[in-house]
RNA sequence: GGUCCAGUGGUGUAGUGGUUAACAUGCCUCCCUGUCACGGAGGAGAUCGCGGGUUCGAGUCCCGUCUGGACCGCCA
């Protein structure tokens, strides 16, 4: 036997027990003929001893190296009560030095100096540090957690394949080329979506899947080349009733990683709410500050940009700051710049003062129109006022994101909330004035609403989903949709996104004959989990809660993949990389 | 593809045109029987990311380049 215990585990009551132990080397002190030990290892801390003779013994032992070591557990003389273990200390007789270790370059301790870059390279040295351990620990626990809520759902877990078709539409695929079919390739799934859909058409009724998907994009502090899905799909549900299902379901795990029970049902906007409230179809609604349209008030203003917005459809909105009139310019800019980076063409500054608007553009207005905005937002003296005009979703986004800036600089939430809400009935397409033609804005097979289809021709852009997000203060934790499961139906989509008769049996040939063999009404959702992860562990970033993550440049710091490879490798797959 | 920020001993930083590049921590040697961020004495360790330029003189200014990060584009 290794070892007869733990380093996390010893207390008062073990005193006087014999115990051996191992474990890496935390630190040393050192008294010349008495020296301590703190012996870590993933449970805990434990203080060995070491008198007289012993101390030649390990006279050449340093941090991270691996000792074994037998002796009693005694008490202190003087317990750390910050330690666990703290009121005792083991009183070693015999050592044996299992492995040395070379200095490490970052200090393994829940305070480590190092960067993220080196933490990275060395990542397997900085997992050893208690706190990270324990992000991926509690990762595991979520999943754990998850996976046993869904088991007592009866949902069936099903591995769908890693090399499978590609499909265009959405993000650039990774592609792995076929040695056996020379000039052809395999496609690393995006998320397991047809493949779900189909294991309805199977009767499956429930699945899900701890699913890896790869998605060939820039990579962001929220977003991985490879990231985990939680997939789900589920026949023969109402929408309500799936909500209900998944809300259950963040509410248990937040109960038991948390303590947090959840109020049930969370809040329900429509996209069309969120926007307007929020400017944005994620809103992080711990705090309010809401956005306010004051389109009628200035339809007529001699300020072209409001006049000119109204006249071109588009609106005219205000978010109004109490108390941050003394804002500096410097601060001001900063709004204008976030505006800017997220649609909006410009912003206007206001400042309330002896009842009466303060700011360049504030000249352009008539009384009435000043009088009619303070009472529209409610402003009094020294509040600040932020006005954009434009084509609605973006005003609205610009806005929305100058709301979250302002959010955290202003320090307007409680970190310790977290405010759950779904957004529901998303437009089902997406106009994109480059290529002049429809895109599906979650993806071609979700189902409208019952309501908007009569809108399918005459007014694509009105119809509206049976599309949702799940969001946690301000991220899209997941989203999914109801499905079409009506062969017409997806037709008529896949004709409504510009595909021909052609394309549609290449693409997605085999998905719709699938169609025709009686397909449930299904729908369902994917959650990202390295996202739930980064949000419970309290992380800035997905890479903290990511064993082995890419860097900003999808790059593994570590192994320093991606790599070439041997020519002889290239021919096998009938591959010639050119320059 | 674009914008911005940062590269200085192992690690993290200071150094804003002028001597031998400073500090903390880590590392090495010695001393120490109650430490737990132990303490004390001493020591080693840096071609200041790389290349070029400006200058009497560059870690410092300029240009280029590489690396890392944040964001935009992109991510149905």
């Amino acid at each position: 036997m290794m070892r007869t215990c733990t380093n996390g585990e010893l207390r008062a009551a073990h005193i006087g027990q014999q115990v051996t132990l191992v474990g890496w080397v935390s630190k040393r002190r050192n008294f010349g003929q008495l020296v301590f030990i703190d012996l870590r290892d993933r449970y805990g801390i434990t203080q060995i001893v070491f008198n007289e003779s012993l101390t030649e013994a390990i006279k050449d032992v340093r941090n991270e190296y691996i000792l074994q070591v037998s002796g009693e557990v005694v008490k202190r003389q003087d317990p750390n009560l910050k330690m666990a273990t703290g009121e005792i200390e083991v009183a070693v007789k015999t050592v044996k030095i299992l492995n040395s270790a070379n200095t490490t370059p970052l200090i393994i301790a829940d305070e480590t100096d190092a960067l993220e870059e080196v933490r990275l390279k060395y990542r397997y040295l900085d997992l050893r540090r208690p706190v990270v351990q324990q992000k991926f620990i509690l990762r595991h626990q979520i999943n754990r957690s998850i996976r046993k809520y869904l088991d007592e759902r009866d949902f069936v877990e099903v591995e769908t394949p890693i090399l499978t078709r590609s499909t265009p539409e959405g993000a650039r695929d990774y592609l792995v080329p076929s040695r056996i079919h020379e000039g052809q390739f395999y496609a690393l799934p995006q998320s397991p979506q047809l493949f779900k859909q189909l294991l309805m058409i199977s009767g499956l009724e429930r699945y899900y899947q701890i699913a890896r998907c790869f998605r060939d994009e820039d990579l962001r502090a929220d977003r991985q080349m490879e990231f985990t899905q939680v997939d789900i799909e589920t026949s023969f549900l109402s929408q309500d009733e799936l909500l209900k299902l998944m809300e259950g379901m963040m509410a248990s795990v937040m109960k038991e990683f948390k303590g947090i029970d959840l109020p049930l049902p969370f809040v329900r906007l429509t996209f069309a709410q969120a926007m307007n409230t929020y400017g944005s179809d994620k809103p992080d609604i711990r705090f309010e500050l809401k956005l306010t349209d004051v389109s009628e008030i200035f339809k007529n203003s001699e300020f072209s940009v409001f006049s000119t917005a109204f006249k071109n459809q588009g609106v005219i909105k205000a978010l109004c700051v109490p108390g941050l009139a003394n804002a500096s310019r410097k601060q001001t800019d900063k709004y204008a710049d976030e505006a800017k980076k997220n649609g909006a063409k410009g912003l206007v500054v206001l400042k309330v003062t002896g009842g009466a608007l303060e700011g360049s553009a504030a000249k352009f207005f008539s009384a009435e129109e000043s009088k009619a905005l303070l009472a529209a937002l409610k402003a009094s003296d020294n509040d600040l006022i932020l006005m954009a005009a434009g084509q609605w979703e973006p005003t609205c986004n610009a806005l929305g994101a100058v709301r979250s800036y302002l959010g955290s600089e202003q320090g307007l939430y409680d970190k310790e909330t977290f405010a759950f809400l779904w957004v529901t009935e998303f437009p089902m397409l997406e106009y994109n004035e480059e290529d002049k033609r429809f895109y599906a804005r979650h993806h071609p097979f979700t189902r409208p609403m019952d309501e908007d289809v009569q809108y399918l021709d005459s007014d694509p852009a009105r119809v509206r989903a049976y599309a949702y997000d799940m969001v946690l203060n301000g991220y899209e934790l997941g989203g999914g949709s109801l499905r079409i499961y009506d062969q017409k139906m997806q037709t008529k989509m896949f004709e409504l996104l510009g595909f021909s008769e052609e394309q549609i049996k290449a693409r997605f040939g085999f998905f719709i004959e699938a169609f025709q063999y009686g397909t449930p009404p299904h729908g369902g959702i994917a959650f990202g989990l390295d996202r739930i992860a980064m949000l419970l562990t309290g992380s800035e970033s997905l890479r903290d809660v990511i064993a082995f993550p890419k860097n900003a440049a999808a790059k593994c710091p570590m192994s320093e993949a991606p790599s070439s490879v041997e020519e002889s490798q290239l021919a096998e797959l009938h591959i010639k990389v050119t320059q």
